[in-house]
DNA sequence: CTACTTTTTTGATCGTGATCAATGAGGGCA
DNA sequence: TGCCCTCATTGATCACGATCAAAAAAGTAG
């Protein structure tokens, strides 16, 4: 069915040459062919339409222009993931990145690890991008494959041997809270979605600027709301009873931030007069929100550039200036955090 | 470097077998092969971690297990195409339709149809997602390809040969519009990104509306904006001398609708006192914006859904049950137009 | 016109997996 | 024991492009 794509063979039977003088040409080794053929090969492929098979290069070459994005989410986060801002702007600065490197984007989201290694094994991809990977699946798709992989956001952090980039997330933690403190807000919930990975380290950041300003850290004050729980919003509502202009809440990222504000203006508190909320990423939620959303401000953009900039490198053999990029973080302050105004506290 | 994939001929040469009878074992065609070397085969290819080269599929069958989901851009839309929820949402819930259905999905993003065409064909895609493509590129993507094609949202509408899927824009246009008249809003404008396309349609509905309430259409109410401009808000400064109770906006996106809402206030006009808007697509920016926008709502999630499940069964030989989809739209009502009350309009 | 060099072209092989036709081995029956 | 039949296994071939060595053609010099 349908149209047959013109084979090296088949344009070397059409001009009586063999496909080895057809091969010479696409391959720019015109130096081996007669320059009268060169031009007659070179009108027959664009006259017939050649288009080489991407496919086949890895029996030839050690793989394929593939590049495998590889999304690991170990809640089964569903379809939408993309409507998450953070996810979209990361693919869509990689896909762009690749193309104009002359290579494709395989994109594949995944709960289970062997899933993405049969993916990069059986595509032979030339290199990955492995996001929110951990440590040990991270080694284990470098090695497996033997090709470079990239890490954005490795859960528990960087080790010796991996490429990868992420933000400073204990600067981001302690800047959020730091930032309250000073507004004389010393009563200050944190809200997470797990005690793990990036929530970790913003936790460590959390309690630095406790312990600078001499408040020790009282683990009550953290919580753990899993977006997977439809109940999330019902349980949010054990915040409320914080409610004080003396209290704040930092949340891990500016989706839970909104719902926590939600939460206590279903219930008529105001924010900031009656409680304080800063969130995290600094997305199109933050600038959206009523009242504005103070957040920490991550550069994804940036991020997804440098990953792709140090994977491509690896692949054409080069090595990049760094092993770990980290990329700093910024408190935007916007009207949801109550300010210290003159005459008083 | 690396490790080396394990082929079907090399756990052959292990077992002392041929490596049909090892091919057999993978194909589950058992019957032709002895119980005791199915188990020996077995064993081996799970102890060698044996993965099949996917991207050899295509010299046996005609074609490789690979998708291509292609977004054209007349413009250049840069690498922030998918921070629209619309595009990220859509491309969410293709990977996951196709990763539950054994294919993979190969995203490129191009402007330029020549490389779409070539990146089909190079690939050996078994079909292919066309996203905003024309009626034309349609046809001859897959007239090369001969392999099925799915559009969503074709530009200029739907044809006759043409699987795809799309919203009913002649509708939504006419409810946003005729929701405003009924408020008594009757100097309503049209705020648009081109005259093209789905923005045509929802024009068409915009002059329905008019037309039964017995209102001339006006073209100097017509407002393109392109999105790439960026003096797009500056222009947009135009809008604000029809500040009135009576006057209305139909902006064809929220992003859009967002704009033109920030450009009033920014000048001290209330929405909706001073001037009414409705946006279109029902997005995150509408339930956030304040005020909360009014908006014609469609559902991106069933929209990619219906066309992976229209291109699987397409691929799988099948026949889908409509040619054509056309998925409805409704109005969801909240702050940003303002309501007629009892006593006056 | 021969001998030799250079240019141009070709044949053969590899790499991987699917498949068909053909061979080998084992079992049953006369 | 010999014959046939069936089940199991194998060899050969194809699909496609890259590449190297070998062959053919063309050109140069004596």
């Amino acid at each position: 069915m349908g149209q047959v794509m013109v084979t090296i063979k088949e344009i070397a039977e059409m001009l009586d040459l063999s496909p080895t003088t057809v091969a010479n040409v696409i391959h720019r080794k015109t130096s081996k062919v007669s320059k009268a053929n060169v031009k007659r090969v070179e009108e027959a492929l664009k006259a017939y339409n050649y288009v080489p098979r991407f496919s086949l290069d890895c029996l030839t070459k050690g793989s394929t222009r593939l590049i495998g994005v590889f999304i690991y989410t170990d809640k089964n986060f569903g379809p939408g993931i993309f409507s998450d801002p953070f996810y979209g702007m990361v693919i869509g600065v990689l896909e762009y990145a690749f193309r104009k490197a002359g290579y494709y984007m395989l994109l594949y989201v995944e709960e289970d690890p062997e899933l993405i290694f049969q993916t990069a094994l059986g595509w032979n991809i030339a290199g990955a991008i492995a996001i929110t990977f951990s440590n040990r699946d991270y080694s284990k798709l470098k090695t497996l494959m033997g090709k470079p992989v990239v890490g954005i956001d490795t859960h528990d952090g960087v080790e010796m041997e991996t490429y990868d980039v992420c933000i400073d997330d204990l600067d981001g933690g302690y800047q959020a809270v730091e930032y309250m403190l000073r507004q004389g807000i010393d009563n200050i919930l944190m809200v997470a979605q797990s005690k793990k990975c990036s929530d970790a380290v913003r936790l460590r950041g959390y309690q630095k600027a406790l312990r600078r300003h001499n408040i020790p850290y009282d683990k009550s004050k953290l919580f753990i709301f899993d977006d997977r729980d439809p109940k999330k919003t019902e349980k949010m509502k054990v915040l409320l009873r914080y409610a004080d202009n003396n209290a704040g809440i930092f949340c891990v990222s500016d989706r839970l931030a909104i719902q926590v504000m939600e939460t206590f203006q279903k219930s008529g508190f105001q924010i900031p007069k009656d409680i304080s909320v800063v969130g995290y990423d600094d997305n199109i939620y933050a600038r959206l929100s009523s009242p504005r959303l103070t957040t920490i401000h991550q550069d994804v953009q940036e991020k997804a550039e440098a990953a792709a900039e140090m994977l491509l490198r690896l692949i054409s053999g080069g090595t990049p200036e760094y092993r770990h990029v980290m990329l700093p973080v910024n408190l935007v302050t916007r009207d949801s955090v109550k300010i210290m105004t003159i005459d008083g506290e």
